[in-house]
RNA sequence: GGGCCUCUAGCUCAAUUGGCAGAGCAGCGGACUUUUAAUCCGCGGGUUGUGGGUUCGAGUCCCACGGGGCCUACCA
């Protein structure tokens, strides 16, 4: 935990005494914290360009390095030091320090100064050791800059809090934390080039908005000074990137943050980065294909395309996907005859013989919901795209071109999670009204997560927005998906409360 | 929101029935020119989450508050 203590000798001894020798050093006219220091090789490109099984022990290669990094294990012994030196990207290498090449003086300097989690230059031959292990024999070093509070033990684990509330030293200690950020890069370069190379055109849209929609969340609110006004941050990108196709963006998509004020847990945090794409004359059949590809080409760009599932099985994401309708899951779970004609009567018994708790405003879509998610969603280890909701439940989707009283929309569940949804948009600007403004009554009765009406984005329809497919990916969820890993691990920095 | 668990040295964890607060790593001093979580000798390091209470005596028991976790509920 992070202290402020009064003076220095409040300090915990570990940092009263790293802080000593930031000032020794200080004090003998050197700088422990350099604006550079020489490096003429990355640790990458010397481990890369030598091989010390081929060269064999005791082996000079001649070859002079400048390389810096950060301390991670450091042996003192009497004549001849062993420091292993680690750089961002997880490379390593040993240097050693011997009195022979740096003298007693700087030799003895270095044991006084220098601790684990120190970045440090230094400047040697590039050699092999006695051991066989590939080195550099430095002929002179410098502090690159001082750690001066100490770094916990490399060889127990952190403990989830610290993991995640100090980031950087779990980051520095923990490779898989380190393996984790490098994994998001991929995916979303991954993301990004499967879009590109289909035409997508990347935008970027208001995180501040006047008005709640997009999906079904509570808002966080916020305050624009300028206008004296109050606004929402953003709970999805869908409304915005309409706008976009009605004037002629035909095929575009945003990757960005979204604002959920709702609760913290293993999947879910108030900030996460969603990926949107809306595809002009397409549909969600479209969109099913666009996201396979979505996510088929991110699991291979990190070599993930068999993962772990929850029920511990695995999921081969290279495998095909099973499509299926929401009547027709809920059918399979409970045994019964579910079907679009089944009325709201016999879907509450139904709940009811489940034990699956409803509220009494709820329609007959809303009770089919309920029972897929409480009975189903979880149950759906391998990629399931589950088509075809009650219109009640989706209002921006647009009605099946077959079935009446459906709209045309799917979610993908991989692993009991849902990853992605999507639809055959909406965009009949008159029942897009009727369907807005029935979530505004809701609103107004109370529901925290209803939309409001967004007149703007309402006579962006009336300009006419051409038929569409649309699709969301929760990009967080699609590592944790690779990963293995919970949203906390997946998440770089989570929320977590004021300390 | 409800229930259960947890918080002790820089880190990870011990501490019997309420009876002197400990270990490993890390740190400090010493030895060691080939170490890999070195080894050996010696030494420091604590407001036991915070505030109350019970008690001759509290890390331990009670109350409140705070942080974290799990389950549950809610929330796509």
């Amino acid at each position: 935990m992070p202290q402020s203590p009064e003076t220095e000798d409040d300090l915990p001894e570990q940092m009263r005494v790293r802080r000593e020798k930031r000032q020794r050093i200080l004090d003998a006219g050197e700088d422990p914290y350099p604006v550079t220091v020489e490096r003429t090789h990355t640790i990458r490109e010397i481990v890369e360009s030598y091989d010390a099984e081929g060269l064999g022990p005791d082996h000079h290669t001649g070859v002079t390095a400048a390389i810096a990094g950060r301390v991670i294990f450091l042996r003192n012994t009497g004549k001849l030091c062993f420091v292993r030196l680690r750089e961002g990207d997880g490379t390593e290498i040993q240097a050693m320090l011997s009195l022979a090449e740096v003298g007693e003086e700087r030799l003895g300097e270095f044991k006084q100064l220098v601790d684990i989690g120190d970045h440090l230059q230094v400047t040697g031959e590039v050699i092999t050791s006695r051991r066989g292990e590939l080195s550099v024999m430095a002929t002179s070093w410098r502090l690159a800059a001082k750690t001066v509070r100490p770094l916990p033990v490399e060889h127990k684990p952190l403990s989830d809090e610290a993991r995640s509330r100090m980031r950087y030293v779990d980051l520095i200690v923990r490779p898989e934390a380190r393996e984790n950020v490098r994994v998001k890069a991929a995916v979303l370069k991954s993301l990004r080039a499967t879009l590109d190379d289909r035409g997508y055109i990347e935008v970027e849209t208001p995180v501040l908005q006047h008005t709640n929609g997009g999906a079904a969340a509570r808002p966080f609110d916020t305050h624009v000074n300028a206008f004296d006004e109050d606004a929402l941050l953003r709970i999805a990108l869908e409304l915005h990137l309409k706008r976009a196709l009605v004037g002629g963006i035909d095929k575009v998509y945003e990757i960005g943050k979204t604002f959920r004020n709702e609760g913290v847990d293993n999947t879910h945090n108030p900030e996460f980065m969603m990926l949107e794409a809306y595809e002009a004359y397409g549909s969600y059949d479209t969109m099913a294909e666009l996201t396979r590809d979505l996510v088929v080409n991110a699991a291979r760009a990190v070599g993930k395309t068999v993962v772990p599932a929850r029920d511990g099985g695995t999921i081969d994401l290279e495998a095909p996907w099973r499509r299926a309708t929401i009547h027709e899951l809920v059918a399979e779970a409970t045994g019964a005859d579910v079907t679009p004609t089944t009325t709201e009567e016999d879907l509450v018994a139904l709940a009811e013989r489940h034990d699956v708790a409803l509220q009494d405003h709820w329609g007959a879509g809303e009770v089919l919901l309920e029972l897929f998610e409480k009975l189903v969603e979880h149950t759906l280890i391998q990629p399931t795209f589950v088509c075809d909701y009650p219109e009640s439940v989706r209002p921006l989707a647009k009605r099946h071109r077959s079935v009446p009283g459906l709209v045309e929309a799917w979610d993908l569940i991989i692993n009991g999670v849902e990853l992605s949804p999507a639809y055959s948009e909406l965009n009949d600007p008159v029942i897009q009204r009727e369907r807005l403004e029935e979530q505004a009554r809701l609103a107004a009765a109370g529901d925290p997560e209803a939309m409001d009406v967004d007149e703007d984005f309402l006579r962006a329809l009336e300009f006419g927005m051409p038929p569409a497919g649309g699709m969301g990916l929760g990009v967080d969820r699609l590592v944790m998906l690779l990963q293995g890993i919970g949203i906390r691990e997946a998440i770089l920095f989570p929320i977590s409360r004021r300390e």
